[in-house]
DNA sequence: AAGATATTCAACCGCAATCAA
DNA sequence: TTTGATTGCGGTTGAATATCT
């Protein structure tokens, strides 16, 4: 039995706690975690210790600020050329930790998966709006699929994303039954950069809205090359009805209002820091491209044919 | 207003790399 | 060279909060 002077403390840090680790960190610099515990300044670890200076005590953190429109086209892109390598990632945003890019990554990734699963046809009950009820299921009844050989690069992001969604989930997911590769967000990373490219070319918007400088990125891989269905399924963005394979839920709901088109890149609304900590207040900013979507687009759209037919 | 569901985010864990004795 | 300690990283969890019905 140990004294309770040996135990580990875990969960919130309180101030005071924060004050001692900022004291050391002061005196010492950001080094020796472990002898905090081992000088009976604190009972964390030095693993702790350092995480909670990484993520929250360091000067020039962007605490509480959401991802700004640009930092989210950068994480992206990072991360469809370096995986899932956050601390690298991170490196890239001034301010941002690799758990604020991983809790980014993650949750978007959710948000992602949730849009693009097909409400389960045995809840009546759920939450979403049915407009055009008993209409084409598009992503389910899919059979559970391999997952294919990819090129090296999308075997490198399918295999770091393996926790968040399993093959099966994945093929889901994308929604394209012989879709050679089956990989969500490297597609996704597709239809982004096609949103941005587009927007470099057409729009003075998006330049008025890059404020702060970012690190020039090295260029995107070719590898990310889509197969032709995939190719197939990005051409369809400019497609009315593309959306339709989100099925009969309504969606625009999900998609959260004031949203517009993605080619237009308006829809991103840089979202001031000043004043991190009122994030919630601004509804406007998406937090991904599918947020940006109008509320009205999937008003009049037709169901695409059968996923067979593709 | 209340319960259900979704989202966010801080913090933990395990593992690997690095360092020092 | 080995070995134990430390550091850094990525994945995961769960509580708090927000949003929806």
């Amino acid at each position: 039995m140990e004294g309770e002077r040996d135990e580990i403390k875990k969960g919130p840090w309180k101030a005071e706690e924060d004050e001692v680790l900022i004291n050391h960190v002061n005196k010492y610099g950001p080094r020796d975690w472990s002898s905090i515990r081992s000088k009976g300044l604190l009972q964390r670890t030095g693993k702790s210790c350092r995480l909670r200076w990484v993520n929250k005590l360091r000067p020039n953190l962007k605490n509480g600020c959401k991802f700004s429109s640009e930092e989210e086209r950068l994480v992206i892109e990072l991360q469809a050329q370096f995986g899932n390598k956050w601390a690298r990632i991170a490196t890239y945003l001034p301010g941002r930790t690799d758990n604020d890019v991983k809790n980014f990554w993650s949750s978007r990734q959710k948000r992602l998966a949730r849009i693009l699963q097909t409400p389960p046809s045995s809840s009546p009950s759920s939450s979403q709006s049915h407009k055009n009820p008993g209409e084409v299921p598009f992503l389910h009844d899919f059979p559970t699929l391999e997952v294919p050989t990819f090129s090296a690069s999308m075997e490198e992001d399918l295999s770091s994303k393996s926790s968040y969604f399993d093959n099966s989930e994945m093929i889901k997911l994308v929604g394209l039954p012989d879709m050679v590769e089956p990989n969500l967000p490297a597609l996704e990373t597709n239809l982004f950069q096609l949103q941005f490219n587009h927007a470099d070319q057409k729009s003075p918007c998006m330049e008025s809205q890059s404020q702060f400088p970012f690190p020039h990125l090295p260029q995107p891989q070719p590898a990310l090359t889509l197969s032709p269905e995939s190719q197939e399924l990005v051409a369809r963005l400019d497609d009315p009805n593309f959306f339709d394979v989100f099925g009969d839920r309504d969606v625009s709901q999900e998609l959260g209002n004031g949203a517009q088109l993605p080619v237009e890149p308006t829809f991103f609304e840089l979202e001031s820091c000043k004043s991190c900590g009122k994030r919630k207040e601004n509804p406007m900013t998406p937090d991904s491209f599918f947020d940006d979507f109008p509320t009205d687009m999937f008003d009049h759209m037709e169901p695409l044919p059968s996923p067979s037919e593709w």
